[in-house]
DNA sequence: GCCCAGGGGGCTC
DNA sequence: GAGCCCCATGGG
């Protein structure tokens, strides 16, 4: 790849974060008081709506397990209960407590020691706890460690192949490289990118009826079909 | 009633 | 390593 194109896909990509940027303004992400709030939304948000984990939150919250050593040792059936709305809730009470049994029997309990660890010994170490896979291993590194690392998803996928960037079948790593090769890493643009994105995607971009052509953004972008 | 969603694990070949 | 099924609620 040749300097100059190097220059122009980044200048394409700018120009689709200020549009979007322009749109939807400062999206505030993630929501979440402390670092283990977001990284419990982020296993509890996998195939699911924000509304349905915000419901999930607020009764981990109220009832006192939004806690590492607690939410560890807390029964399974007590943590589903809470968790219904999500989805999956059986195996998603499995995977909170796959984490919150890597801190404390790692770190003791202390989460803040696991994510100040270098960006790819921490990927490396999110992979391989139970229910972790690339991209709630990305939201926890940038949203909750604020390591520069760009988040990809499903809505990432669809936007960027709408707007003939990407193939529909484009691999995870393949589109994390390609922003990750082409922009700076700066987590604040990564951390705002990544939440545009899911923004725009929720709002117009669902696969069953797609709304992409309403979009004003994508509009703008040179949305082809 | 029916379809499907911002993901990941486990299995098969 | 691609392809397929499983998980199992809630909203359109």
């Amino acid at each position: 790849m040749t300097v100059n194109n190097a220059e122009q896909i980044k200048t394409r990509l700018m120009e689709i974060y200020k549009k979007m940027f322009e749109h939807f303004g400062p999206r505030g992400w993630w929501p979440g008081d402390t670092d283990f709030e977001i990284c419990v939304g982020a296993i509890l948000t996998q195939s699911v709506s924000w509304k349905n984990v915000m419901k999930a939150i607020n009764s981990l919250k109220a009832s006192g397990l939004l806690d590492v050593s607690r939410m560890y040792s807390c029964s399974n059936e007590t943590l589903e209960k809470h968790i219904i709305p999500t989805m999956y809730y059986r195996m998603k009470a499995k995977k909170l407590k796959a984490f919150a049994g890597n801190i404390v029997e790692k770190y003791n309990g202390n989460l803040r020691q696991m994510l100040s660890r270098p960006l790819e010994e921490l990927r490396e170490e999110l992979l391989s706890i139970y229910g972790i896979g690339p991209e709630t291993a990305d939201s926890i590194i940038l949203y909750a460690a604020g390591k520069p690392v760009f988040v990809v998803d499903a809505y990432t996928r669809r936007i960027f192949s709408r707007l003939g960037i990407f193939r529909e079948d484009v691999a995870y790593d393949e589109m994390q490289r390609y922003f990750m090769r082409h922009l700076p890493h700066d987590v604040q643009l990564f951390n705002e990118f990544h939440a545009l994105i899911a923004g725009t995607g929720n709002k117009y971009c669902g696969n069953k009826k797609p709304k992409c052509s309403r979009c004003p953004v994508l509009q703008e972008c040179g949305f082809t079909r």
